[in-house]
DNA sequence: TGTTATGTGTTGACATGACAACACGATTGC
DNA sequence: GCAATCGTGTTGTCATGTCAACACATAACA
């Protein structure tokens, strides 16, 4: 199915004769480039914040979120749900060990798979942090409505599976 | 003006009584989750895909777009445009040059400021590029109506344009 | 029981991009 | 005219995250 056709995202180089510009993606139309745009700021801001106000960065944040929403996680589900790669999960779990956010418990014969969870410390900081980032959240969404909130997720999502489908090649 | 609940956004631990989990962000209900895997997943695969086949990276697509769109952009410009730092915009344009794809053209008496533009190499490669970023791009909107594109557009931008206002601080 | 295949976590090497410091030309103010 | 400030581009350093290689435990199967 194709209902899109490719001068939705194109910029004629016919709108300004004086330029020699060549006929090529839009940056205000073209989702893709927004998308990006709009996450690689938001992510570096977010950093910023995060490091500056709680010392941790945007990676252990986000994997605080991941143990306080399914504790017990190991490294290769961690990553598999957060679709970020194994060896960053890994060093993420062993500096929050080291700050003593996680700790890790075996949880059968194999030695190596752990089930990860919170501390104490980690999931006081975890609340505290959350606290935070729906305040971020609130004011990156002023304006939008419930309703508009739920069809940006479903546009996301149905993006992410389509994206699925592509690499699936 | 907050017409947004937080509990839209979090999963309440007494969902499944059984798991300790705390009261956290969804992850398939909260924007800023969604909008940063949907980018990265996207991005790295990307990547993956323009260097296989065009051997160069996301970074110098991007600028390759930026110099299709807008001829004679000094690395300042193009940073600010893009919103990626310039040091990354300065080692891109040197990468492209020793490739052949851009050249510098002194602008004025400031020897450093400089106009860059696509070689004819360049401006080939951008075409052939681009046309493979559409068809991409038409997979991943694939089941979109032109309305629910432009809508997505316009989500993305008004999240951008928050995010403008929430740094200004 | 071997023997291979598969899954898991760790490490090293690398690419990307951010931040800070710097050099230096341009601009402003006196 | 001169000093101070600002803008521009380059470089060093660092954090993040990917890929490839590896060690090792488990599973599948003849």
């Amino acid at each position: 199915m194709t209902n899109l056709t490719d001068d939705l995202f194109l910029i004629d180089p016919n709108d300004s004769p004086e330029t020699p510009a060549r006929r090529t993606l839009s940056f205000s139309r073209t989702p893709t480039v927004l998308l990006t745009f709009a996450a690689n700021r938001f992510t570096r801001s977010a950093a910023r914040h995060y490091q500056e106000t709680f010392g941790i960065g945007a990676m252990d944040w986000r994997m605080l979120v991941m143990l306080a929403r399914e504790p017990g996680s190991s490294v290769s589900h961690a990553s598999k749900t957060m679709g970020i790669d194994k060896a960053a999960v890994s060093r993420s779990l062993q500096r929050l060990q080291s700050n003593d956010l996680a700790s890790p418990a075996a949880t059968g014969p194999d030695e190596r798979r752990k089930d990860w969870t919170l501390t104490q410390t980690g999931a006081e900081l975890h609340d505290r942090i959350l606290e935070d980032a729906l305040a971020r959240q609130r004011q990156l969404l002023d304006g939008f409505s419930p309703e508009e909130v739920q069809q940006l997720n479903g546009y996301l999502t149905r993006f992410l599976t389509n994206l699925d489908a592509l690499n699936d090649d």
